[in-house]
DNA sequence: CGGAATCCGCGTAGATACTG
DNA sequence: CAGTATCTACGCGGATTCCG
């Protein structure tokens, strides 16, 4: 029961984290609200939230440049540029077996339905 | 935002799928009550829920053999199987990098309490 | 044996308002 | 600009019961 699979679903199972890091790595160093346009349609604070999540894991790094207005800008570490490649695979998975998952949905809800 | 890494979790972002997957790709054909047994903290109804689910998207096949007692049989199908070595990837990312993202977790915790 | 049906709690995440 | 704080709701998933 202490398959690494398990933690893989229990950490980046949510919502929004793989996201953030696919965004880091495609743009570079982007700051809060460049972010936040990326992926325009999370809230402020499940952005908030999950940064602070990704910081702590160590996946991403915060710096906090003390001026005013505040700038504050996230980066991948080594460790959330590593991951990179593996969600990648899964993303190149989708992208051709997506259709068919769909396709096969379609037909299966029309058969219960008609039953 | 028709990103193909929104489809992915969309779809295997839930507890079960993925986990399944990966248990008939292990022991080849199983039986409801041994794939249950495989995997004993799920429910009985979410197994069957999330089953039904991977049916219908034609990554798994379900045949039933009508006898008494009943028998039930689940299998990867080809694409069920070609999304496994994608799988396979984060786990031996997640082998070698979770440890890291716990201890990392921990400091930040730590670095938290004291502040 | 392999489910279906129902009820329900809890946590995730959204909306909104406010702040250094 | 980059958050925090609070309140709320929705739905996932667990527990239980019953069935062919």
């Amino acid at each position: 029961m202490n398959c690494p699979v398990r933690h893989v679903l229990d950490r980046f199972g949510d919502k929004w984290s793989v996201l953030i890091l696919i965004m880091l790595d495609e743009k570079g160093t982007l700051r809060f609200n460049a972010l936040h346009h990326t992926i325009p349609d999370i809230s402020q604070k499940m952005l908030t939230v999950t940064l602070r999540t990704l910081e702590a894991d160590g996946l991403i790094t915060r710096k906090i440049y003390p001026e005013i207005p505040p700038r504050v800008e996230y980066q991948l570490t080594e460790m959330g540029s590593s991951l990179i490649p593996y969600i990648d695979g899964l993303a190149k998975w989708a992208l051709q077996n997506m259709p068919h998952i769909l396709r096969s949905r379609d037909q299966y809800n029309n058969k219960v339905a008609f039953n």
